[in-house]
RNA sequence: GGAGAGGUGCCGGAGUGGUCGAACGGGCCUGACUCGAAAUCAGGAGUACUCGCAAGGGUACCGUGGGUUCGAAUCCCACCCUCUCCGCCA
């Protein structure tokens, strides 16, 4: 949501990233719509008024018909208070709505288009050579006995499953070694719930509910599982005011992740790229308004060199308007290569990091107070993937594999691993 | 899960129908005193909405949502949360 005051303001500006987005939004509608809300709102204010001036007057000891005339006419300005009061939670009902519909700017470099209009910030690192055909992660992991799909589709359905031998350890291994990169850089680290309430998802820019909903609900409860940690950092900080000083803040937090996948069905589906649940290790950042690019930066440089450390070869996209989803003003993507990808291999998502600048702190209410004016402003909110315990193992196990079939284990992780490699078998 | 207690401003803590946006302490900010500081004294500090070019008005908010009443922090109902005890349990 774009605060519809700030978007009457730079209307224009609104309207040229909502074209660059591709989203048709009627905005005049919504700076109309806040302006009735306005003016509703000042009539009801002015009706209190008058109320609280008649209540003065009733507080003196009163004559039987002098109390009773009083006591009608407070009814009265009650009845007007009432009607009032529901049309104005009505209309900022529709408002509210109106303006979710309104997606955040686009930072003015991020390129134009959609899905496939990305643009290549850089490389690291080369695919390496094989002299023998690579298999994709899923044969790899079932030649080694590293997960169960069926298993897990047994207990819990499709796209679920159970990791297996090396496999946890790979997991739990990765985890650690994250959260050490992290702890360096100076982030806290949490482990949060898997759950969250609906009204903290909302703040953060997901629908829990609809038809296209990639969220869980929990039957009988008012909760919904979580589809990223930084559903539940976020929401940490829901209605705080922040001192200056304080920012930026920096946290980490381990959480599994869970994703109904609705209307994914038939998109590279295969083993761990796209499941049900998997545990990521996410970073989550509040900073100042002037701060955020910078972190922005700061975070792709985290997970640069985290993938680094894991020697796998990638490259960092700027993903194009059309693609960033509502609350992203700029998004990056680290795509490691992925030999066992498509027929020769190809790229793969495996993080993501967002500037979202306020659009996720107004919703939620996260603000900072300003030392020299005293006032407070909204804060801005970052978030990126430190390791997906989805994708960064088939990134290993795919760039890792060697003529034997088994996996070797890249040396920054090999402590926290506890060997140097994984089969064969 | 059962029983009890409680949720008030930055913190502690009054307040059981109008005079309460809220006593009193502490902390914080400004000024006075001081060479400076401490102590002391005098002032000032919440959030949001709304009207206004501004200065400055107005309105709402005492866990949340309803209700009673001319009038609710105060009474009633529901829910959420915290604490203590019991039970259960990793």
């Amino acid at each position: 949501m774009l605060d519809p005051r700030t978007l009457a303001a730079r209307r224009d500006e609104v309207a040229e990233s909502c074209r660059r987005r591709g989203v048709v939004v009627d905005l005049d509608a919504v700076i109309g719509h806040q302006e009735r809300v306005a003016a509703l709102t000042t009539r009801l204010q002015e009706v209190y008024r008058q109320r609280n001036e008649h209540q003065g007057r009733g507080k003196r000891p009163l004559e039987v018909a002098e109390r009773e005339s009083h006591a009608a006419e407070g009814r009265r300005l009650k009845d007007e208070a009432a009607r009032l009061e529901a049309e104005v939670v009505e209309a900022e009902k529709e408002l509210r709505t109106l303006a979710c519909t309104v997606p955040n700017l686009v930072h003015p470099d991020a390129p134009t288009g959609g899905e496939a209009d990305f643009r290549v910030l850089r490389h690291s690192g080369t695919p390496a050579h094989f002299d023998f055909r690579p298999l994709d992660h899923l044969s790899l992991a079932e030649r080694l006995s590293l997960v169960d799909f069926e298993g897990g589709a047994k207990v819990a359905g499709q796209k679920f499953y159970f990791l297996k031998n090396e496999a946890v350890l790979l997991e739990l291994a990765l985890q650690r070694f994250a959260l050490d990169v992290l702890i360096d850089a100076g982030f806290t680290p949490f482990v949060t719930p898997d759950v969250a309430r609906p009204e903290i998802l909302d703040g953060i820019g997901f629908d829990p509910r609809g038809p296209e909903t990639q969220i869980y609900s929990i039957a009988n409860e008012d909760l919904c599982l979580i589809g990223t940690a930084e559903i539940t950092l976020g929401g940490l900080y829901a209605d705080a005011i922040l001192d200056e000083d304080a920012l930026p803040l920096r946290l980490a937090g381990l959480s599994h992740c869970f994703r109904t996948e609705a209307g994914a069905a038939g998109r590279e589906s295969r083993g761990l790229y796209r499941v049900h649940q998997f545990s990521k290790v996410e970073m989550f950042a509040i900073t100042r308004p002037e701060d955020s690019e910078a972190m922005h930066e700061e975070l792709v440089a985290i997970e640069e060199r985290i993938f680094q450390a894991l020697e796998i070869p990638y490259r960092v996209i700027d993903v194009a308007s059309g693609d960033l989803g509502a609350p992203a003003y700029r998004k990056y993507d680290i795509e490691a290569w992925m030999p066992g990808r498509g027929e020769a291999g190809d790229w793969g998502e495996i993080t993501s990091a967002s500037n979202c600048t306020d659009y996720q702190a107004r919703r939620l209410g996260i603000r900072v107070r300003r030392k020299a004016t005293k006032r407070n402003e909204f804060a801005h909110t970052l978030n990126g993937t430190a390791v997906a315990l989805s994708r960064a193992p088939i990134a290993i196990l795919e760039n890792h594999q060697r003529a034997d079939g088994s996996i070797g284990i890249p040396k920054a992780l090999q402590p926290y691993f506890g060997r140097d490699v994984i089969g064969p078998r």
